[in-house]
DNA sequence: GTCAGATTAGGACGAGTGTCCTAATGTTTG
DNA sequence: CAAACATTAGGACACTCGTCCTAATCTGAC
């Protein structure tokens, strides 16, 4: 693996673990193992490597999203899966919030460009989730629907890393499940309270 | 008010705009109009400052749920109370996002000992919300009730700082209230998948 | 082997950080 | 008025930050 992928991987890691702005040049320059000036050699400012790690996130996003599209012939199950993340990576969540929410509102409070750059990733999410529910049938609800499953991720993500609390996110997990089964027992009610 | 008094808020008010981290001394003394020096007799630490703004949100939010509950005999309207915050507050949370999760968020990356006070805030909204459901005649499915709610709000204010997107909130904020609506129409269903 | 280009190391730079000290000013009490 | 205390101002301190420069080393083409 170049330099340069190394660079990016370790300050994605170290972006989500303790935050951009408290992350420093040296700390990810310690974690690869090389000095300050081969860092600069790399990427120019702080900024740089930021965009650098959005666009990695981009990229594994869309991945990710392409995998579960393969992986599944049912877009109910594909949709499980996305719900499924706060499951999957439940330690971290814990620990650290949802990678995409932190640095989202971070960059927010920075007044940072590369704001927008970063809510692409939850862009890719949010249109993913909508052509799933395209396939399941639903037209104009789709967004919306792709909105309340996004939302109900972040306040799971939230929630979990403020009380450490695992059931919790099992639990609503679960009721999210059984709400898209109902969901799609009864499309016409997809505009209902639930 | 007292020099305190207004550092408190400066940095309250700075702290949610910028994060807890960005926001330097100076940038508080400088909206306070004083100097560091003086910053310095009223908080020894940075971490004395962030305990006291911690401090003064859990008093502030206690002082607004009681006039809540004061303000309102129905329980309902006081859970609908909370809900509507996100539409209260709109234009801050769009800019950067809910001051508990954020906060609570930014300090657990930063492994910050003062998390778990921020987390009281949390708490507070909680207990107040798990008190509201037991009146509603819920017992054992009161704090769940509760984490719902609050994790509602917790996505809608995210996502509403990520894609500043008023309707949205306009749109789940009706569809909570009609939820709450049939859960009290029929508390047996107060465990399905709505 | 030589040389050009890519890559790395190490340190310098000014600016900004939280922290702390000291002297000056205000304010209250006797 | 005078003395004791509370409050403020301003700057010094050591440190870290992002940035940048220069010299050394590595790598591959001829």
């Amino acid at each position: 693996m170049g330099t340069r992928e190394q660079i990016v991987d370790a300050a994605n890691r170290l972006f989500y673990e303790q935050g951009f702005e408290p992350t420093s040049f040296a700390a990810i320059a310690e974690t690869v193992g090389i000095s300050r000036g081969n860092f600069y050699y790399h990427f120019k400012t702080k900024d740089d490597i930021l965009d650098a790690v959005i666009e990695a996130r981009l990229a594994s996003t869309r991945t990710m999203l392409a995998g579960w599209a393969d992986g599944s012939a049912d877009p109910r199950d594909r949709v499980r899966r996305f719900v499924e993340i706060v499951i999957t990576n439940r330690g971290d969540i814990e620990s650290y919030g949802c990678p995409v929410g932190t640095l989202t509102n971070e960059l927010a409070k920075l007044d940072h460009p590369s704001r927008a750059h970063a809510v692409g990733v939850f862009t890719l999410f949010r249109t993913w989730l909508r052509e799933q529910f395209e396939e399941l049938g639903f037209d104009a609800e789709a967004d919306d629907l792709a909105m309340r499953v996004l939302a109900f991720s972040q306040g799971i993500a939230t929630l979990s890393n403020a009380f450490h609390d695992g059931d919790f996110v099992d639990r609503e997990v679960d009721r999210v499940n059984r709400w898209l089964t109902e969901l799609l027992a009864s499309p016409a009610t997809a505009d209902d309270a639930s």
